[in-house]
DNA sequence: CTCTGTGTTGTTAACGTTAACAGACAATGC
DNA sequence: GCATTGTCTGTTAACGTTAACAACACAGAG
C-alpha cells in the first residue's frame, strides 16, 4: 500500500515510478496519449490501471491556470423548470469536461454576497445564475468576479453580463390577451408575495398593461403572503378571488402550481373550470396537461435555456473574444391553450363511464 | 491592476506585499484571525478588502490535504424527493464549509464507472449516492475510492459503506395491508419497467408477499414500458388495469406521479375514485394532498435523509473512527391515508356550488 | 559524414496555498 | 539578572499537477 497522504490514492509520481518513466510522460499518457510511442503508452497505461490512478483535477487546474468547474446559483430545486435547466447545462457542459458546482441560495438575501464569495473561492470558470436576484453587495462581488456570468430565466433591465431568458412581461401580456380574446372582461391576477418576486411582478405588469390597453379593469389583483408559488397558495388565493371579486370569469395564476391549487379548490367548491371560471398558469409543468381540465399555460424551453447558457459559457471561456451577437438570447415562450381557458369542446368533456 | 495570471484575482502574495507582512500572516488573517496582534490583523484585513481577495480553496485543499467538496450522484432532479434530499444535504454541509458537486447520472449504465472516476478526480471528501444503482465496474471504483460513500433512499442488501434509507418492501407491504384492511381483495399493482428499477421491484415484492400472506391473488401486476414513473405512465397504465383486470377495486401505483395520472384518467373515464377504484401512490409529492380526491401515499422524510447523510459524512470525515452505530440508518416512512383509498366521508365530498 | 528535422522523453519552475518549525521579542519567575 | 515562558510573525518545504523548454536518438538529405 502506498504511503501517500492523499487518502491512499495513487499520484503521478507513483505511476511514473512503477512504469519507469518521468512524471510528464504519465501526464501525457492521460491527456495526450497520441504523442507517446506505443510501447511507452502501453507501459504507462498498465501502471495507471494497476494503481487505479485518477488524476487530481484540482491540482491540474492550479497548475495549468484553467478551471473545470462552473458554479450554478439556483434559488430552489423544487421548481421543475430549474431542474430541467440544470439538466440542460449539465449535459452540455459535460461534453467539454466541465463540472457543476451547486449553490442553492434559497435563504436570506443578506447572506447573498457571502455565498457568492464562497463560491468564487472555488475559482469557477464561469457562473450561471438561475432565476436569481442579488443584493447590491452581491452584484458588486459578481462584477468583480473576473469570470463570465450568465443570468437565465429572465431578461433583466440591467444585465450583469450575458443573458439567456425571456420576457415575463410578455408572458403576462400574452395570457391576458388570450383570455380577453376568449371574451373575458373580469379577469383577476392571482400571485404570491410580489415584492420579493421581480419576475412575478413583471408578469403582473404585462397583465395590467394589456388590460388597460383593452379598456378593462386592471386593478383586480390578489396576492397570498404565506406560501410562495405553491399549490397551497393557489388554493388559498382562489378563495380570496372568489370572495373579493365574485364576478371574476377568468384568473391568471402566477405559475402552474398556483393554478393547480386554484383548480382543485374550485372543484372542491363546485365551481366549474372553465365554464364558471377560466384559469391559466405559467411554466407548463408535467402535471399541467394531465389535469382535468387540462391547464392553459406558457411553455418555456427550460432545458434549452441550460444548453444555451452552457454554449455561451463555453465559447466565452475558450475564446477570449466577447462575441456580442450571442450575449443576449431571448428564448421566447409559447402559449399552450388547453381546456382550462376555453369553452369545452365535447371531445374533451368528461367521457362516459367505461364499459357501457 | 495586478498582472496575476489568475484571472485578475488577487493572491495571498499580493495582499502580503500591500500589507507589508508575510504570506503566512495573511493566511492566518483569513483562517485564524484571533492569533494575530490586533494592529497586524487590521492592516491585513484592510489589504484584503482593498484587493478584493478571495482565497483559492482548491489550492488550500491541495496544500492542506483536505477537501471541501462532497460529490452527490443523483439520477434525476425531476423527482421532488431527490431535490429535497439535496436541500437537506446542502443546508447541513454548508455549516461545515463543504460544497456540493453534482453529478447527474441519468444516462446509460455503461458510462457509470467513467462518471464516477471523473467525479473522484475532484478529490471529494465523500460521496453521497441518491437512489442510484451501479454497474459492477462502478461498484469497484466506489470501493477503491478511499472516501466515505453514503447510499441513500434505500437499504440495499449489500451496502457499499454507510446507508441512510428505508425499506421499499415495507412500503409495498404497508400500502397493501392498508387496502386489504379497507376491504379490498382485487388489488392490482401498477408499476413502470421494473427490470431497471430495483426499488420499484422491492415494493412489488412487498405487495406480493402481503397478498399471498392474506390468501389473495398476488399476480395482478401491470407495467408500462414507455415512460418511467411519469404521470403519463399512470394514465396509460390505469387503462390497462381497467382493461385486463376489470374487477380491480384498488390499485397500488408505483409513485404519486403514476397515481395522479391514473386518477386523472379515471376522472376522464367517469370511474369514481375511491368508490369504483381506490388508489395509492408513494412519495407524498406536493400535489398529492391537494388532488381531489386527496391521495393516499407514503411519506418519506426526504430532507431528513439529506441531513442525516450530511451528519454521517461529516463525522466520518473529521473523526477517523468509524462509529458503527450510525453507519446504517433506517429513516422509516409513514402511510398517509387520504380520500383516494377510503370510503369518502361526507365532509370531503364535492361541496355544493359556491354562493347559492 | 555532417546537418537538419522529427519524434519522443526528461527537467525545471511554477500554480496558490498551508503545516511545521524557527526566530524575535517581551514579560514573568526566582 | 538570567533562564523560562508566551505571544506573535517569518521561513521553508511541501501538495499534485502542467507549461515551457531542453535533450536525445535517429532518419533522410545534401
Amino acid at each position: 500500500m502506498p504511503k501517500s497522504t492523499n487518502a491512499g490514492r495513487a499520484t503521478l509520481k507513483e505511476v511514473a515510478e512503477l512504469a519507469g518513466v518521468s512524471l510528464m510522460t504519465v501526464s501525457r499518457a492521460v491527456r495526450h496519449p497520441e504523442v507517446l510511442a506505443e510501447t511507452t503508452r502501453k507501459k504507462v497505461q498498465a501502471a495507471i490501471k494497476k494503481l487505479n490512478y485518477i488524476p487530481d483535477d484540482a491540482a491540474g487546474d492550479l497548475s495549468s491556470r484553467k478551471s473545470t468547474t462552473v458554479a450554478v446559483v439556483i434559488p430552489s430545486l423544487h421548481f421543475e423548470g430549474h431542474a430541467r435547466t440544470l439538466d440542460g447545462l449539465s449535459s452540455e457542459l459535460r461534453k467539454h469536461g466541465l463540472y457543476i458546482l451547486i449553490a442553492d441560495s434559497f435563504y436570506s438575501r443578506s447572506e447573498d454576497a457571502e455565498l457568492l464569495r464562497r463560491i468564487l473561492g472555488r475559482r469557477p470558470a464561469g457562473l450561471v445564475l438561475i432565476n436569481s436576484a442579488h443584493s447590491s453587495e452581491g452584484v458588486e462581488v459578481l462584477q468583480s468576479a473576473g469570470v463570465p456570468v450568465i443570468e437565465t430565466w429572465d431578461i433583466p433591465a440591467n444585465p450583469l453580463d450575458s443573458v439567456v431568458g425571456f420576457s415575463h412581461a410578455e408572458v403576462g401580456a400574452a395570457l391576458t390577451t388570450h383570455l380577453i380574446d376568449q371574451g373575458h372582461e373580469y379577469i383577476t391576477f392571482l400571485g404570491g408575495p410580489l415584492d420579493t418576486d421581480p419576475r412575478g411582478n413583471e408578469r403582473l405588469a404585462g397583465f395590467k398593461r394589456t388590460m388597460t390597453e383593452r379598456g378593462l379593469d386592471a386593478s383586480r389583483v390578489v396576492t397570498v403572503e404565506q406560501d410562495h408559488l405553491t399549490i397551497n397558495a393557489g388554493k388559498i388565493g382562489i378563495a380570496r378571488v372568489l370572495d373579493r371579486f365574485p364576478d371574476t370569469t377568468a384568473s391568471i395564476c402566477l405559475t402552474d402550481r398556483v393554478a393547480m391549487g386554484a383548480m382543485m379548490e374550485c372543484r372542491r367548491r363546485g365551481v366549474s373550470v372553465p365554464d364558471d371560471l377560466a384559469l391559466t398558469g405559467h411554466g407548463d409543468f408535467e402535471f399541467s396537461e394531465h389535469l382535468v381540465p387540462s391547464l392553459t399555460t406558457t411553455r418555456i424551453d427550460a432545458f434549452g435555456i441550460g444548453v444555451h447558457a452552457a454554449r455561451i459559457l463555453h465559447e466565452r471561456i475558450t475564446t477570449n473574444s466577447m462575441n456580442d451577437t450571442e450575449r443576449h438570447v431571448d428564448v421566447g415562450f409559447e402559449v399552450v391553450v388547453r381546456d382550462s381557458s376555453q369553452a369545452m369542446r365535447p371531445s374533451t368533456r368528461v367521457k362516459q363511464r367505461l364499459h357501457d
